[in-house]
DNA sequence: GTGTGTGAAGCATTTCACAGCC
DNA sequence: GGCTGTGAAATGCTTCACACAC
């Protein structure tokens, strides 16, 4: 439906809430596998369970994309991916650079789920002189030194900082001052970025330590320690049908 | 899915809300640094400056836990990272498992924020019997084959998954099976896991959209494109003083 | 009948703002 | 005087439940 009133709705001019944004990408990959098994429609009950969300959710966050199912029916497969890459921003390409190719860098810089997904590793950069030129994943290493100009010359606007955690703000500040406006930061340290800039941070200890607190309280069942604290023993997260945390949080990658 | 019941009540008496919980791991490594300078005290402000969140957020946080604090005066350092740790459950050593060795699995390895904040890696399994016996962040690689003994000889409860997408599902079946409880999974893919089995996934992809979703509406502007219509406004997000994108809800689940 | 789209209700989280203790 | 701890208000997100379109 669109033609006729395309009207963006509602939803004032905000926009779309971050926890919606949040799960666009887990119903685009879940599309995309429908895709490529020719399913033409879906019921929002089924794209739920295959994104891991409740399907009143999912039917809410679609309507703050606008009115993409027919009722009775379901939603059209590719028509949906098409709507929400676009909505994602995903239909223009977007040039990445890497900063830091040690272990994680490496294993980003081989991350098939990029290319596929309109990003596109423009250049992967690291302080060490001895790995300049070295190839990684196909691509040739440069060295820091070079990091202005290669922001520049490729139009970089996201840049991905995988260096220790005492190379992380001097990084970070390099390529604002170079003109990437979001950063993706996998060093265990806070940032300070001017106003304008996006960082989003993924931090390994951190998702293991939310495990660690769960966990503790499974085994520990008498509740009591101490006092009463703990609810109920045994059962402690939630419900429903949701598997991701995401609302929110981490990200991630596979090798 | 799940249930049937619903609706603990949650985190009623003293369970902390999902919340704080994902911050705890944040203020622990803010409070680190400081007690690594000897700093004695904080007060909730310059402690949240440097978690990067706001300090009625942080006061709030800690009110949960109990009452650490001095009015007048502030937190103590060294007493904050022990009750936060004990807490999250990081008093105690958590045996952890990685299982697929690629370039991720391997950054995994040698990731040093594990040891240092509870948890050990007790063994790196990976498919390729070309990996087996090979040594990565000092340990040797075994083989698939082997992952109940390992599991069930270590006491392992936490299994961190690096595979490819498409073996993640059977190495989360086998790793429930032999008793694992908590999973982190980098894998691409939704796990279905059985209730009382929490679940956490990163997903770098899912990450970089974000930020391509919030890049896009920057420069934006023009946007037409086709025929919806993006708001229009320049400058979306954000506010305060919050780094973190994450506002998100995090993650856990159970299935 | 079937399944979407959406007000309205229900919860959770954040922010405010100030009383209370040092 | 300074800073914590916390009710209460504000905001944001999720779930319900049903009218409506197919």
């Amino acid at each position: 439906m669109a033609t006729g009133r395309t009207h963006r709705p509602a939803t004032r001019s905000r926009g779309i809430p971050e926890a919606t944004v949040a799960r666009l990408p887990l119903y685009l990959r879940a599309l995309t596998a429908l895709s490529e098994r020719s399913v033409p429609t879906v019921s929002s009950e089924e794209l739920a369970a295959a994104a891991g969300v409740n399907s009143a959710k999912l039917r809410k966050d679609f309507s703050y994309l606008g009115s993409y199912g027919t009722r009775g029916v379901g939603y059209d497969v590719e028509y949906l991916v098409y709507q929400i890459s676009r909505e994602l921003g995903l239909t223009q390409d977007w040039p990445v650079v890497i900063v830091g190719i040690g272990n994680l860098g490496a294993a980003l810089a081989n991350y098939g789920g990029f290319a596929s997904r309109g990003f596109r590793v423009a250049a992967l950069i690291d302080a060490d002189p001895g790995l300049t030129g070295k190839p990684v994943a196909g691509i040739p290493v440069q060295h820091t030194d070079e990091l202005e100009k290669i922001i520049k010359d490729n139009g970089v606007s996201i840049g991905v900082i995988a260096t220790p955690a005492g190379a992380a703000q001097q990084v970070c500040d390099r390529l604002v001052a170079a003109g990437v406006t979001s950063i993706l930061n996998f060093a265990p340290t806070v940032l300070s970025v001017p106003d304008g800039v996006d960082v989003r941070k993924v931090d390994l200890s951190i998702e293991l330590q939310i495990l660690a607190f769960h966990e503790q309280r499974k085994s520990g069942e008498e509740t009591a320690a101490g006092d009463g604290a703990l609810p109920a023993a045994v059962t402690p997260r939630d419900d429903s049908t949701d598997q991701g945390p995401d609302g929110d949080v981490p990200a991630v990658m596979p090798a």
